[in-house]
DNA sequence: AGTCGTTATTGAAGCGTTTCAAGAAGGTGA
DNA sequence: TCACCTTCTTGAAACGCTTCAATAACGACT
């Protein structure tokens, strides 16, 4: 149906290999014969071919990113950096949600690996990472994002959600709270477990302090008004003074739900602090208190990791960057800011 | 380096044509045949090669989708309705976002031909659609999102966005607005210029009603932020008492303005209204009013007729799908709600 | 006139699949 | 025993591109 290069090349009455220098290293063909061939191009609307393109060339000419929510903003903002960061260096970025699901990662990977894919980012909800060294092995870069390889033989860049735990929950202890309820899951979840532990190991300094874990099944709005309508059920005396959520997703989702019954000032009654400070965060009826990740730019540090490794080859070093994160304080926990 | 199909075969001591039918049509392989190939397989770890297949086939098994913005919460939900349709059909999802710009739109569609992609789904920047003529003719169906085929020469899934227009501005004069600023841009987005376009034609009919256009030069929180400022440099008599804006993320910006300099209260001084729906809006600091638009639905209904069309070959039958936008009301254009 | 360089072009090989006509092997009925 | 199915398997031919060694053409230099 489509013409081909061969096509071409009848028509420009030359053979096949100079229509594809033309295309290629158009600098060495001859300034007339680069004429007739793109006119023929032009003529027969001829397209390449990339799967032709990239079989010959054995591997493609994009990355795969794997997030663990295609509709979370911090992962978007995070798909943002990377893409833009790839495209400089004529890159493609082909993205997939692994929405908390082993399965769903498993068989994304799967078919980046059947693209041959140049490298993969992933933010991985599955605590197995043996598909990933097998990716290694298979001679594609694989680099962890928003998360650390704890025993460095990954390329990763993250930012360290353990401090991040102990920075929210510090930041509730100064304010005088004290039983504070953490909101998040599934904890298998790396970056949940890890700044559950951040938070842990503070409060944990404080005599009088309690840290109760409500575990989510999802980093989403839902889960978190759901969670906080249990919450909302408890008899005041077992109420919990301060809510750490896991993300801002979920924070919002608690705001949302005790706003709407209004039995529940916020910071009042009780205080909200999020993580990742996605643009929302601070648009919401209570400007929600936040963690702030440098989303952007961990998506473009990571491509550009990616880079480097695929270019050095299978013996590339691991690089473990990593980010300190930031409070961002708004009205969700003090009242007058 | 990776293993191929005759790796396989050499190592199960069978020829290619059979591993292939392993692969493909086990059925019609003797079962002690498989389960050597299938272990020939494990063994050597291969993963079959995506780009011969697809030059041998032909064609890709991905759709195309290009949207306006990537980071926009509408569109990425018009993408997960899309590839939760397109899964179910064992297709893939490539998507891009033009980012308001002809030229990446362009580039975009260009490398989703060079993929030979099955068909593409796109809610074009660009008002020129040559381009996606010279899709259809190379015999990729093309469906139009989010935006309807005026001359019908495209199938498309869209919204009435004038009718959506008139909800609006009809909605904000009801609660006695009449001096109303329209916030968005670039006006040469048909989505854009239709709700303006609807919004105009209900004030046109109420005598002492004006209509303020204020274009932007995206649809983003970003350059919603912007004009509200300029909206508050005007002097008190100049002053719309409401905004109309052209998306939600205007609106979220507008908001955020009004509410961070606290010179303007909403909706009591001003009211506001947005577009889409998106999560976010009603947990904003005051909720927004907005006209909802069925992201998800759209998405995966586009999905539908890019499935249809791409059976029935070149000449399938036109569809346009028009949903019906819905207003929903919140505390940004009446207080109490 | 012969040799060498430079510049431009050629054509075949091969990337890893799938498909398909053709063949092999084994079973059945006359 | 032979012919004829049925069931499996085979191997070669594409698919459209890039690469590369080989050639051609043409001056320039000796």
């Amino acid at each position: 149906m489509a013409a081909s290069i061969r096509d071409v090349a009848r028509e420009a009455g030359v053979s096949v290999g100079t229509v594809s220098n033309v295309l290629n290293r158009p600098e060495i063909v001859a300034a007339g014969t680069v004429a007739r061939v793109t006119q023929a191009i032009e003529q027969l609307g001829f397209v390449r071919n990339d799967a032709a393109r990239q079989l010959r060339a054995g591997r493609s000419t994009s990355f795969g990113l794997v997030v663990l929510d295609t509709r979370n903003p911090f992962f978007m903002d995070l798909a943002h950096g990377a893409q833009r960061r790839a495209i400089d260096d004529g890159y493609t970025v082909l993205m997939g949600g692994s929405d908390d699901s082993p399965e769903r990662e498993h068989s994304i990977l799967e078919m980046f690996e059947e693209h041959r894919v140049a490298g993969v980012l992933i933010s991985p909800v599955d605590t197995d990472l043996t598909q990933l060294w097998r990716l290694r092995h298979a001679g594609i870069p694989v680099v962890l994002v928003d998360r650390g390889s704890s025993d460095r033989s990954f390329s990763s860049v993250s930012v360290d959600d353990v401090e991040g735990g102990r920075i929210a929950a510090r930041h509730l202890l100064e304010l005088g709270r004290r039983r504070i309820a953490f909101v998040g899951g599934p904890i298998g979840i790396k970056q949940v477990s890890d700044r559950l532990n951040g938070a842990r190991s503070v409060v944990a300094e404080v005599a009088d302090a309690t840290l109760e874990v409500r575990e989510t099944r999802a980093l989403s709005v839902l889960e978190g008004r759901r969670i906080a309508e249990e919450i909302l059920e408890l008899p005041a005396d077992r109420r919990p003074d301060a809510v750490f959520a896991a993300n801002d997703l979920l924070a919002m989702g608690v705001l949302q739900a005790f706003v709407m019954t209004g039995s529940l000032r916020v910071p009042e009654d009780i205080a909200l602090i999020g993580y990742d400070d996605i643009d929302f965060a601070s648009a919401a009826v209570v400007p929600i208190t936040s963690v702030r990740q440098p989303a952007v730019e961990i998506g473009a540090t990571a491509v550009g990791l990616l880079l480097s490794e695929a270019q050095a080859g299978a013996d590339a070093a691991r690089e473990q960057i990593e980010f300190t994160p930031e409070l961002v304080v708004r009205a969700s926990t003090v009242g007058g800011a």
